[in-house]
RNA sequence: GCCGGGAUGGCGGAAUUGGUAGACGCACUGGACUCAAAAUCCAGCGAGGGCAACUUCAUGGGGGUUCGAUUCCCCCUCCCGGCACCA
């Protein structure tokens, strides 16, 4: 008899098997109802962490269940592959960023492995192979042909000893973060995806997910920012021409007392031409700190330019300033500044004694001047001439016509929302397909000179990217002229790779095409999980392209998730696990000295998916202990040899109220995991339910006949309901209890809901709502009945002593009587 | 500042639709087994009072609704996440 519980043998040999068989390959050729349950695929940074052994478990998790329910079920697994710590890596191991990653991949894929999860691995991918980026190139050619991606001059951090672009994340304190040179921002034309063309789109169908967190779902509405507002042109005093600004705020236009415009803003440039001082401050606006986070505390500041414009409706002269709060980057540059009614213009008219002028009240009270602070809510308007007394809507439409009949302004949506701006001026990216021609400009390369390789064998010194300074890469001919032309050496953001893989997981091996027909059965993601970091740019990135491949005719659906789980983090000592911190847990080393199924079974037990998973060392311990209990149990059950499964329709012997207690209980807990798993994604309830399953079994110690047919349809029910969350040992056990078949052909258990109905209940029994105890009943007892009892229990007529009288009983079926007395 | 989410024993967490607060696990304590230890098994385990039956208090704090509130409403404190001079 084997007592011990061997995991590793096991585990290797369910892995063996499921390997060789082929068990979890997908196929399309099914009748039954389809099922793609998609992780988020790993970056291959070297190894793998906490972060994915958790993420990589819900997933499988899922998965097994719905295969067991009788679902097609497709899980794959890929790599993304392209990105700059592979840069940073080959710059310290003098390694090329391919080598480097390469061979993380194939350590990371062992690793994989070794966590027995239900992957096809056939259709693994990997996102700086050319046969996954030419698909890339491809639809990018299309995309600019169409118009959705275009060329615009963006500024970059770049730095100037290390001869490179940084992203914004590696500039720390205005300085490069590993030359630490002082950063200087330089204008260079880049792509941009026109991805504020489908921002209403986007926004729209975010009602249209109800399998997505509420939080996520804000996020992006944040992110998308749309806002109802009027655009208002204020015309020049000297000269032609009108200063466009953007408010939501039209209703306070006739409070509006200067305007004022970012320190980018070519009227601001214009008025410094012949202006030192203002030159000055101009500069000094533009090297102040980009972080967000200071620009909203920074102190306001601004000076006059000396330039006039006019009120659009009453034809009043304005003063023209130049103010750090204003953001060149969103609406026109410039706004309307109405000190009585926003908190910002306050605060700069006050600083700079400019005129408060108050045109919007209460409802029921007057503003008395001089103000004290900004009246930022709706009201009504007063000192507004013909718009006296509207409401904000009212005005707001007023208003719009006015400016509309005058040619000086308009309703307009505005988003805060930007195009997308994919060029990185970086190595270890997907080159982007263009030729820059001196005759022709640019030219999408044609589809079949694609891919447009990016060299793997290179010398990276960190000074530039390579591919910018290697003729063979860029010297080439134009493919519409036949002449001399260069490649562009810009490579693609890789958020662009992580924006499609969950379809081409789909057509994994298509060479004809990005997508086919097989996209269209599985798409679109019955349940993504991953990390809630990814709650904007990745999942707004992946939405935008879905809806991009959808009016290219690729796919059908027009949202790639239906369903979203975002896993909450691996903690430990109240911290985040991160090499920073120097608090990770190798999950390796878990693996290795308590096998995959115990750290599976730790992650789900710990806690629900969604929230932080505290790490404990004895935590992994007692859920080792559990494993090798359950074993234990199994091999008890069967050294007296194996039973047939007590079957409430082959058997017509009467249980013993033990074991019909138990029988209960084991029908009671595959209702509950079932909807844990399935509805409420609570694995450490539907494993704490098994737990208390299995605590009742140890205690039922009869052995005849009839017992051990129950307790063989408790063991065998139990390992079913587990075997989601550790597979490997229920693989095992399973072939204790039924040698003559294999887990992976059964199905999930049936509830009999026979066995439910228990025929004597136990109510509870308050007084005045609190509890007094408890009494046995009948199940069927009537209402009257019960209340008559109820009152008659001595728990209950202690408190009935001295005149104290019954006043009502409130009877909630099958729980509780509560008696009000008085 | 704004928008989300949260606060339950020594710890992780449970209580799903307003109905027995603390399931399950960890830690701890006592016992059994052992020469001993580990492992395993059994029992106990929110706080106070009581020999006990039992009883009072208790889900961040304060109020409210209700026969009954961890759950709903109002106010406050703290923590986490996101956004942030967005006109």
């Amino acid at each position: 008899m084997q007592q011990q519980y061997p995991f590793r043998d096991i585990e290797q040999q369910a892995q063996q098997q499921w390997e060789t068989n082929q068990t979890f390959a997908a196929s399309e050729d099914s009748d039954k109802p389809k099922y793609y349950c998609l992780s988020m695929f790993p970056y291959p940074s070297g190894k793998l962490h906490m972060g994915h052994v958790r993420n990589y478990t819900i997933g499988d998790v899922l998965s097994r269940f719905h295969r067991m329910r009788g679902y097609n079920v497709m899980q794959p697994m890929g790599w993304d592959a392209f990105g700059l710590p592979a840069e940073n890596a080959a710059i310290k191991n003098n390694v090329a960023p391919a080598d480097w990653t390469y061979s993380n991949i194939e350590h990371m894929k062992t690793q994989l492995k070794s966590l027995g999860l239900a992957v096809d691995w056939q259709r693994e991918l990997a996102t700086c192979k050319p046969e996954y980026y030419r698909w890339e190139q491809w639809l990018f050619t299309e995309l600019f042909k169409k118009g959705l991606i275009y060329k615009k001059t963006a500024t970059v951090n770049w730095d100037p000893v290390d001869q490179t672009v940084l992203a914004n994340e590696q500039v720390i304190d205005g300085r490069g973060w590993r030359s630490g040179a002082l950063v200087e921002k330089r204008d260079i034309p880049q792509y941009f995806m026109k991805i504020t063309a489908y921002a209403d789109e986007l926004l729209q169908e975010l009602d249209n997910l109800p399998g997505w967190p509420e939080q996520v779902k804000t996020m992006q509405r944040n992110w998308i920012g749309k806002s109802y507002g009027c655009e208002v042109e204020f015309p020049l005093a000297q000269g032609t021409g009108n200063l466009k600004v953007y408010t939501t705020r039209p209703d306070t236009l006739m409070g509006a007392t200067y305007v004022a415009v970012a320190a980018e803003h070519p009227l601001a440039t214009l008025a410094a031409q012949h202006n030192p001082a203002l030159q000055a401050f101009i500069e000094e606006c533009k090297r102040g700190s980009v972080a967000e986070a200071d620009v909203a505390t920074a102190e306001k500041k601004g000076m006059a330019t000396g330039l006039l414009v006019t009120h659009p409706i009453t034809g009043e002269p304005l003063p023209v300033w130049v103010a750090n709060y204003v953001l060149m980057g969103y609406g026109e540059g410039a706004v309307m500044a109405v000190p009585a009614h926003d908190e910002r213009d306050f605060e700069f008219a006050t600083h700079y004694q400019l005129p408060i002028k108050a045109v919007i009240k209460p409802l029921d009270a007057d503003l008395s001047q001089p103000m004290t602070a900004a009246y930022t809510e709706h009201g009504v308007l007063f000192d507004s001439g013909e718009f006296n007394d509207l409401d904000f809507d009212a005005a707001f439409d007023a208003i719009a016509n006015s400016l509309n009949a005058k040619k000086l302004g308009a309703k307009r949506t505005q988003y805060r929302l930007r195009d997308w701006g994919i060029s990185r001026q970086r190595y270890w990216g997907c080159p982007i397909p263009i030729v820059h021609c001196p005759s022709c400009g640019e030219v999408p390369v044609p589809e079949e000179q694609l891919p447009v390789v990016l060299p793997e064998h290179v010398k990276f010194d960190g000074i530039g990217s390579p591919i910018k300074k290697d003729p063979a890469f860029y010297e080439t001919t134009c493919p519409t002229c036949g002449g001399k032309a260069t490649r562009e050496t810009d490579t693609m953001d890789t958020f662009v790779e992580s924006s499609w893989y969950f379809a081409r997981y789909a057509s994994f091996d298509s060479n004809s095409a990005m997508l086919d027909d097989r996209a269209n059965y599985w798409l679109p993601v019955d349940q993504y999980i991953g990390g809630i970091e990814h709650a904007i740019l990745h999942l707004l990135y992946a939405r935008f392209f879905n809806k991009l491949m959808r009016d290219i005719g690729l796919v059908k659906s027009g949202e790639p998730f239906a369903n979203l789980l975002t896993q909450g983090m691996v903690l430990k000592d109240g911290a985040k696990m991160s090499k920073s911190k120097g608090n990770t847990v190798d999950p390796q080393e878990l693996i290795d000295n308590y096998g995959a199924d115990t750290a599976r079974l730790f992650m789900m037990f710990a806690a629900p998916p969604e929230q932080s998973l505290e790490w404990s060392d004895t935590g992994v311990e007692g859920a080792h202990r559990f494993l090798r209990r359950l074993w234990k149990a199994v091999f008890d059950h069967v050294e007296h040899g194996t039973a047939i499964a007590y079957s409430a329709e082959e058997s017509s012997a009467e249980l013993s109220a033990e074991l019909k207690n138990l029988r209960r209980q084991l029908h009671q807990t595959i209702e509950k995991v079932t909807d844990d798993y399935g509805r409420r994604h609570t694995f450490n309830t539907a494993i704490a339910s098994v737990m208390e399953l299995m605590n009742a079994l140890a205690k039922t110690e009869a052995n005849d006949a009839l017992s051990r047919a129950v307790k063989q349809e408790v063991l065998e029910s139990a390992v079913l309901l587990l075997s989601p969350i550790v597979p490997h040992i229920c693989q095992a056990l399973w072939s204790e209890l039924q040698a003559a078949t294999s887990i992976l052909e059964a199905n999930w258990p049936v509830t009999d809901t026979a066995a439910l109905v228990q025929d004597e209940i136990e109510l509870v029994l308050q007084v005045n709502g609190k509890l007094r105890g408890s009494m046995t009943v009948a199940r069927t007892l009537e209402k009257p009945l019960l209340e008559k009892l109820a009152v008659e229990q001595p728990c209950v007529q202690k408190y009935l002593e001295d005149g104290v009288s019954v006043r009502k009983i409130i009877v909630v079926p099958n729980k509780l009587i509560n008696v009000v007395v008085g």
